[in-house]
DNA sequence: GTATCGTGCAACCAAATGGTTGTAGAACTT
DNA sequence: AAGTTCTACAACCATTTGGTTGCACGATAC
């Protein structure tokens, strides 16, 4: 089931500030491709486990990652709906600039009437 | 003429990191629909005109919006094209999770044979 | 020529970010 | 029961961010 909600400013704020890192944008390929345990992600990286988590935690504070529990370990897992969310964000850019793309076309017709 | 380059790790935080800000996301979005100059946009937010100044800068620097002068004001204009490109990001993804999928699908199949 | 407008830039400040180490507890292993 | 693994969280630190004010200067208006 697909959650869809009206985003906020700080949603999306939280969502594009979440993936304005290369850590954590690796972070979320891999854990679209397979669950990962957030040890296993630190072992990937060559910084501390501490902010390997707190990576984790920004992407999870913008629900681009769920985490869930399986025995002692945290299952990382990637949010795809929140990605195409985003993907619409831009989309609804891309409908602003074709409007103002139609008004220059409408333009260019009137200077073709004169 | 668009300028289809490869984006590195770096022009690729810039691009999110500009836009994770809602000021930033409504200087792109008023300047994908017409021109606008500097002190224009500062009349239209609530805080002081070099505070806009570096939002424009942010948004320069990841190339999301390009400035060219008019006289003695200082025209704002978005890029669509890197907005697409941004989009064409969040579509790699995309990808990643449908192989994913795929994947899952493919062990479905296999259990289907048992 | 003088005043005003639009801009750029520096200096400053508080808060957020991205990293570290250390401590503690829950869940497995032996 | 004791040791190890995985995680959470706090405290700390340097840098970046997002805002401010003030000043300098080119372009326009009077």
């Amino acid at each position: 089931m697909v959650v869809e909600l009206e985003l906020s400013d700080d949603d999306v704020n939280r969502i594009f500030r979440a993936l304005a890192d290369a850590t954590r944008r690796d972070i979320v390929r891999r854990t679209l491709v397979a669950d990962v345990s957030v040890s296993q992600l630190a072992d990937a990286y060559v910084m501390s486990f501490a902010a390997v988590q707190k990576h984790v935690a920004v992407l999870e504070e913008a629900r681009l990652v769920t985490k869930q529990p399986r025995g002692r370990e945290r299952m990382v897992r990637g949010n795809p709906d929140r990605i195409r969310q985003a993907q619409r964000l831009l989309t609804q850019f891309e409908h602003v600039w074709r409007s103002r793309i139609d008004r220059l076309d409408a333009l260019l017709d009137e200077d073709h009437d004169n």
